[in-house]
RNA sequence: GGGCCUAUAGCUCAGCUUAGGUCAGAGCGCACGCCUGAUAAGCGUGAGGUCGGUGGUUCGAAUCCACCUAGGCCCA
């Protein structure tokens, strides 16, 4: 006999060099480099050259320190979009770009060199700074570049360039023309040590001890006669909390909130106004045995309006009303000095009152004021206090240790003072009420960040322009020496911009006035030649908020508006509200017809990343650990609407899926090594039913996924994919088709048809992948069999769907097959666990006795629920019972419908592995079933 | 404290807003089997949910309303 033969060299097994490991880490940067050889951006654009533009509007990083998750998906995002609209069959530009100027970058600066603030000339600052900035941006692309994010890196837009710093300045120029621009005092933290503004983030809190006093202010006539009746009687006065003594001089106003009961309670021989909520406090404070007796009520609104008098200088204090007055300290009523405080700044202008600081730089008083004249503030807070104790208007005086604002270099305690500002003013022009309209006019997505800017929009003060600091473009303005008018007017800017063009904004500070205006410019009201011109910068997100200016319109490869904006939902009072404004104010429209945005990366418990958590996943780790394809994976399978969860077990569970997809794809290329669609592709009306039906499948889920790209509703195409892979694919088609595939001639027409379907799901699925996993749809494109559309992925286009439309009732007819697979299932698995009859379902014959109302369907379908159901026979009965060595089993869910499993009759097939009685019916090939032995003959026939 | 948002099985998501009435679904993971011709693969079955909580509207709510709790962004 000869010895047994080895039928595997005559079956059609899966043959593919595409590694089932995908080795990521390692093969990520070649294909990074492959697309960077060939240009591919550049033939992204090339391909699509005449078509339509999407325009998505990179908002800039800052150039400071590493990427982190936030930033990494933000890109990621921009990457599926810029891609899938190329894919689409839009001209995609994308354009990054970075953030350059402004104190982020200046501090980190002045701790390199260890200087202070005015410790070295600005322009030396300036140059340090543009050195540190080009630095991170050198980093941050590469790291932005290594997640697979296609875009012009070599040509990114900067904030610091000079042709965009001459940007800046134009536009504000035409923000001041157009009579947008103004000044006024505002306070900022201030210190009087190192005589300097100091920016929010330069300002550090400790422990200080203040006095606490307890100031009296008593009533003017009309707001005497403004309290009912009974109180009357004596004077009455506002009893106001304080830690700041020296701030009492620049008090304007006295401030109640409209929702607390206020009353009057006598003191011994004094009548006191005060928040009731805080009487019993006082009382304790003071070390009072009970609370004093109330002799009135008081509604905050009479009082509006009315007066009080300064308890030590000779001038009123209007009684005014807001609602941060708080019952958590104090007596409810609050003293308001508008040149030293940000709330008590609002509250002024909303009352029309100056914005008073009698406090020079270094913290003296105003030589005018009386006794306290030339004073520093701190130590003239007790002889304030003297002042008050011998004008009788001081109640109560102690100490408290209270957290304060301290300045970061000296470590002193600094205070708030108004200086000269400039401001964008939100009701010039309408600027507000147009922001307002324009925002009705835009697409948010999702939708509630309409109402979300709309709220800031609608409340938000004048925009503050200027900063105390070095690293900016300077507020180009001009102001006569003589008289004081600032120069509005665009000519007298234009060589500024010219110069600014040539050799950046660093020219403002290395020339003077006269060098910078026209020569002859003279003032237009008095007639003056000498100007000055402001030392202050711009707010950076005056910066990026005219990138539209810079780039959009100035690129040619771009347009105004933009289709899209797309970054964080903190962006709503950031990037979004000021590019809103600059456009709205200069070009008199927004410059995105959409805004879209994404919510924060937080962990596997939806709490936020911090260091002090020690929850920080950087994405380089997972990168490292991963692949950046895990990252955008992972970017793409989160709704990113909401707040976005980042865990080992999510990460755990991706990789688990693009394992799936990507061994799915694999097992498609292992079997296509003989298709060559350019001849063995069969038409989808020709093919059978079951293939018809998968590529109907198939169709349904590319227009899915295409209309999901459309939404942005990355997620839905991941879990698409993925359930297609695992449940049409793995599953079902092949696991049914493996027979096929494997055991049937090669060029069968069986095997064909089920290439056909394997064919258009590969080419399918790997371009609906290509915007979110990159890499892994260019390395299958590389084993894709027949002539390719590109020489990239990312250069071909979206597939159609194959077969659109099928009738309804064949429809109908496959969805009753599979109902019907999934019962005959379950019964093979009792037979196989249970009973332990069956190993593998091909050791089965199936039995089914059907309801009546399914005889007919079942006795048409017979031979296809035998393939489908992967077993070796199966037959239908009137009846079955059930014996020794079979399993019966009841369908719930097909009422009526039994199941009978016993193991197949004949022998089984060396080669198929089917069970037939067939087997050994031909001498010469006494191991074959039927179809194999013919099979043979004929690679035989072929072979010899 | 204010504005906006979120909360469905261990994980990621459907369903909810455009009309409240299939026993709340999917994939993964897990458990238990099978296979060894996709093999550091593949297949099957099964167990998992007070739909964040409490009230309300309704004959009936995961779906509508109110409040509460937890979390996020932006302010104060």
């Amino acid at each position: 006999m000869a010895e047994k033969k080895d039928w595997k060299e005559t079956l059609n097994l899966p043959r593919t060099d595409f590694p089932m490991k995908a080795n990521l880490t390692k093969r990520e940067p070649e294909f990074l480099k492959y697309w960077e050889e060939m240009g591919l951006y550049q033939k992204m654009l090339n391909t699509r050259e005449k078509a339509p533009l999407f325009v998505l509007h990179d908002g800039p990083p800052y150039a400071n320190g590493h990427i982190h998750m936030g930033t990494a998906l933000n890109k990621i995002l921009k990457d599926f979009i810029v891609k899938s609209k190329r894919m689409a069959g839009f001209n995609a530009p994308y354009v990054p770009g970075w953030d350059c100027h402004g104190l982020p970058i200046e501090l980190n600066v002045e701790r390199e060199l260890k200087v202070r603030r005015g410790e070295l000339p600005k322009l030396t600052v300036r140059k340090h700074c543009r050195a540190y900035a080009e630095r991170w941006i050198n980093i941050q692309r590469e790291e932005f570049k290594r997640l697979g994010v296609i875009g012009d890196w070599e040509n990114p837009y900067l904030t610091m360039s000079y042709d965009y710093e001459a940007t800046i300045a134009r536009e504000f120029v035409t923000f001041l023309s157009k009579g947008y621009v103004y000044r006024r005092k505002k306070p900022v933290y201030w210190c009087t040590h190192c005589v300097t503004a100091l920016a929010e983030a330069e300002v550090e809190y400790y422990d200080h001890r203040s006095p606490s006093i307890y100031v009296k202010f008593p009533l003017d006539e009309d707001a005497l006669a403004a309290l009912p009746e009974e109180l009357r009687k004596g004077p009455v006065s506002i009893l106001i909390w304080t830690t700041t003594p020296w701030t009492l001089p620049a008090n304007l106003a006295v401030a109640l909130n409209p929702e607390f009961d206020y009353v009057v309670v006598q003191l011994k021989d004094e009548f006191l106004l005060l928040a009731e909520g805080r009487l019993s406090a006082l009382a304790a404070e003071l070390g009072l045995e009970k609370v004093p007796p109330i002799l009135g009520r008081v509604k905050a609104r009479d009082l509006e309006g009315k007066h009080a008098r300064h308890p030590f200088l000779p001038r009123k204090s209007l009684i005014v009303l807001a609602d941060y007055v708080t019952l958590e300290a104090g007596t409810g009523c609050v003293h308001i000095a508008p040149g030293h405080g940000e709330e008590d700044y609002e509250t002024g202008l909303k009352y029309g009152l100056e914005v008073y600081a009698p406090v020079d730089a270094e913290g003296r008083f105003d030589p005018e004021l009386p006794e306290i004249g030339g004073q520093h503030i701190f130590e003239a807070n007790a002889k304030i206090i003297e002042i008050l104790k011998e004008r009788g208007n001081l109640l109560w005086v102690t100490e408290i240790t209270h957290s304060y604002p301290h300045c970061w270099r000296c470590k002193k305690p600094v205070i708030f003072r108004a200086t000269e500002q400039w401001f964008i003013s939100m009701e010039a022009n309408h600027l507000r009420e147009k922001a307002l309209e324009w925002i009705d006019k835009v697409r948010w997505i999702p939708p509630w960040g309409r109402e979300r800017i709309r709220n800031m929009v609608e409340k938000r003060p004048d925009w503050c322009l200027s900063r105390q600091r070095s690293w900016g473009v300077p507020l180009t303005v001009f102001t006569c020496r003589a008289c004081g008018t600032i120069l509005k007017d665009y000519q007298y800017y234009e060589k500024t911009i010219q110069l600014f063009e040539e050799h950046g904004a660093d020219i403002w500070f290395e020339k003077e006035a006269k060098d910078l205006l026209p020569p002859g410019t003279q003032c237009p009201r008095c007639g003056g030649e000498e100007f000055q011109k402001e030392e202050d910068i711009l707010d950076v997100w005056f910066d990026s908020g005219v990138s539209f200016a810079a780039v959009l319109e100035r690129r040619p490869e771009l347009k105004f508006p933009a289709e899209l904006y797309l970054e964080g939902s903190d962006q709503h009072r950031g990037w979004f509200q000021s590019s809103l404004l600059c456009a709205v104010g200069t070009r008199g429209r927004a410059p995105y017809e959409a805004v879209l945005t994404h919510g924060f990366v937080v962990d596997g418990k939806g709490r936020k990343m911090s260091k002090s958590l020690g929850n920080v996943i950087p994405p380089e780790k997972v990168i490292k650990r991963y692949g950046a394809e895990i990252l955008r994976l992972w970017v793409a399978a989160e709704d990113y609407r909401d707040d976005i969860r980042l865990s080992d077990e999510i990460l755990a569970r991706l990789t688990e899926a693009y394992r799936k997809i990507r061994n799915t794809c694999r097992f498609l290329l292992g079997n296509l090594y003989d298709f060559d669609p350019e001849k063995d592709l069969i038409p989808p009306e020709e093919l059978p039913e079951f293939e018809r039906y998968l590529l109907f499948r198939l169709s349904r889920l590319t227009e899915r996924c295409l209309k999901a790209y459309e939404n942005y509703d990355f997620h839905l195409i991941t879990q698409g994919l993925h359930q297609f892979c695992a449940v049409d694919l793995s599953a079902i088609f092949i696991d049914v088709s493996r027979d096929t595939l494997y055991c049937e001639a090669p060029e069968a027409f069986k095997r064909r048809a089920a290439q056909t379907v394997l064919y258009h799901a590969l080419t399918t699925l790997t371009r609906l992948m290509a915007p979110i996993l990159s890499f892994t749809a260019e390395e299958i494109w590389r084993y894709l069999p027949g002539p390719k559309e590109a020489e990239s992925v990312h250069l071909a286009s979206f597939p159609a769907p194959v077969l659109r439309e099928v009738p309804e009732d064949f429809k109908q007819k496959w969805e009753r097959l599979f109902a019907l697979r999934s019962e005959i299932t379950k019964a093979l698995e009792i037979a196989r666990k249970e009973a332990k009859i069956i190993g593998n379902s091909l050791e089965a014959e199936v039995v089914l006795v059907p309801p009546a109302e399914l005889a007919a369907f079942l006795q048409e379908n017979q031979e296809t629920l035998t393939y489908l159901a992967i077993v070796s026979q199966l037959t239908v009965a009137q009846e079955a019972s059930s014996e020794e060595g079979t399993v019966l089993y009841e369908s719930a869910e097909l009422p009526g419908l039994k199941v009978l499993v016993k193991r197949a009759r004949g022998r089984k097939c060396e080669r198929c592995w089917k069970w037939s009685e067939t087997v050994g019916q031909r001498e010469d090939l006494p191991a074959l079933c039927a179809r194999c032995y013919q099979v043979v003959q004929q690679i035989d026939d072929q072979t010899a």
